[in-house]
DNA sequence: TCTGGGGTCCTAGGACCC
DNA sequence: TCTGGGGTCCTAGGACCC
């Protein structure tokens, strides 16, 4: 491990996220719904990806498909929203804001999860400190949070979890506090555990380890035998040993992927095509969002695998002469590839585009075998960014997308996206 | 006939996360 | 009829090199 990178001694860490985080992003503007259950759906109306209590409490379990649960929906008056990111994203950005206010360092670890440094802050209490922070971000945006603070990050995740799981700790819950951890931690099972999925719960379960008590007994050397250099790591975590640091500068991206479920089959290429093209677009729009060139990648096409039509998994690597962040460029070489894994004859329901590997703008090397004219076209994405920047994501898109995108994913339960444009703020009666 | 040892790089697959 | 999307990290094993 750098030495910049090893975790200073004696922090502690708060972790704050939303609850039912895109459900509470859909009530925060619809204020009628709380109280009421709300259930956010996944790309392409497909399966319930956040539930509020409510919800839950009707047996509304993650990842449900919505066409399984719609009518248990209709009956107990469920209101069901399609995923609007760009509200999500909106709002969790307002959040971060709070959250610098409240400590020096902030990593945003996801859309709703943030990890705070918050060593010696909160004059003597941090309970009090988190609950402060938790009414500020609840008056200023109506988002309700729960916060977990600890001495690693995986109690202060722990307990995080556990806010959530006890009504009496108020959504605030510190295991920097040893009566505190020693009350509430021993006997949660270790599926709750950070980095502990269903696999590593069940080998654990087969040496005779189910709670966190008694994982974070086990001897950290038999933690690597079984579950690798992530279980030793977890049971140092538990006993209050920091082996992950606060990691508050950008990451280096690994990889860039677009890929989409179809509103319906697709069973042409042209179809195909267009669609392939849309998400190369996208890409390269992330890819010059990131600063970023792609090298190669990979575009695939697949049937749906549960509804028991043919199947087939089809895929074509896309190579570049030199790295590119060029839309024309890479929209024109997913559509060769697409051509080339195109199967006739099959209901297509999925495809997409993976850059597998990228290379930062500024060491792009440029081959000799180059035709294309970089400036003008370099030109030509910055003045394409600007427009779609400006009057929306779709203003100007490539020909080859298709203009009607017959084939484009669900979003049928939209909500609008109120803080991020003009013509969708809120409105309000007085 | 006897046939080492140590290193790197790459890839596929598993597991986990939100 | 209808079942998401986008990531990360780790390990084992093979290819290859000297």
């Amino acid at each position: 491990m750098d030495a910049a990178q090893a975790p200073r001694i004696g922090r502690v860490f708060a972790l704050i996220d939303g609850n039912s985080f895109y459900c509470s992003c859909e009530r925060a503007f619809a204020p009628a719904l709380n109280g009421r259950p709300v259930i956010v759906l996944s790309n392409n109306d497909g399966c319930a990806v956040a539930r509020t209590p409510e919800a839950k409490a009707l047996g509304i379990a993650m990842g449900a498909p919505f066409f399984k649960i719609r009518d248990l929906c209709r009956k107990n008056q469920v209101a069901v929203f399609s995923s609007n990111y760009t509200l999500y994203g909106d709002m969790s950005s307002r959040m971060n804001e709070i959250y610098h206010q409240f400590a020096p360092e902030v990593e945003v670890y996801s859309i709703d999860e943030s990890f705070l440094d918050i060593t010696g802050l909160g004059g003597g209490s941090y309970v009090a400190y988190g609950q402060q922070l938790r009414q500020t971000v609840r008056t200023w945006t109506g988002i309700p949070t729960c916060v977990g603070i600890g001495p690693t990050k995986t109690l202060a995740k722990l307990a995080n979890r556990t806010a959530k799981n006890h009504a009496e700790l108020n959504g605030v819950c510190d295991f920097s506090d040893l009566a505190t951890r020693e009350k509430y931690l021993p006997a949660t099972s270790v599926g709750e555990l950070w980095g502990i999925g269903g696999a590593s719960a069940a080998k654990l379960k087969a040496i005779g380890v189910e709670t966190v008590g008694q994982l974070r007994a086990l001897d950290p050397k038999r933690g690597r035998q079984l579950l690798t250099v992530v279980g030793e790591r977890t049971i140092h975590e538990l006993n209050g040993i920091a082996c992950l640091a606060l990691e508050t500068l950008p990451v280096g991206r690994k990889g860039i992927a677009v890929t989409r479920s179809f509103g319906r089959p697709v069973t042409s290429l042209v179809e195909m095509q267009q669609a392939v093209a849309a998400y190369a677009t996208r890409a390269a729009e992330k890819l010059r969002r990131h600063g970023l060139c792609a090298v190669q990648g990979v575009v695939f096409m697949h049937t749906n695998a549960f509804n028991g039509d043919k199947w087939s998994h089809t895929s074509k690597a896309v190579e570049f002469l030199e790295p590119t962040d060029d839309t024309q460029e890479l929209v024109a070489a997913a559509t060769r590839a697409a051509a080339t894994a195109w199967r006739e004859g099959y209901r297509y329901a999925k495809a997409g585009i993976m850059l597998t590997e990228l290379v930062p703008l500024t060491m792009a090397q440029t081959s000799l075998l180059a035709t294309i004219d970089r400036a003008q076209r370099d030109r030509l994405n910055q003045a394409l960014d600007a427009i779609n920047l400006r009057f929306g994501r779709h203003t100007l898109v490539p020909a080859a997308a298709g203009l009607k995108q017959a084939w484009s994913t669900k979003f049928e339960r939209k909500s609008p996206c109120f803080t991020t444009r003009w013509k969708e703020l809120p409105k309000v009666a007085a």
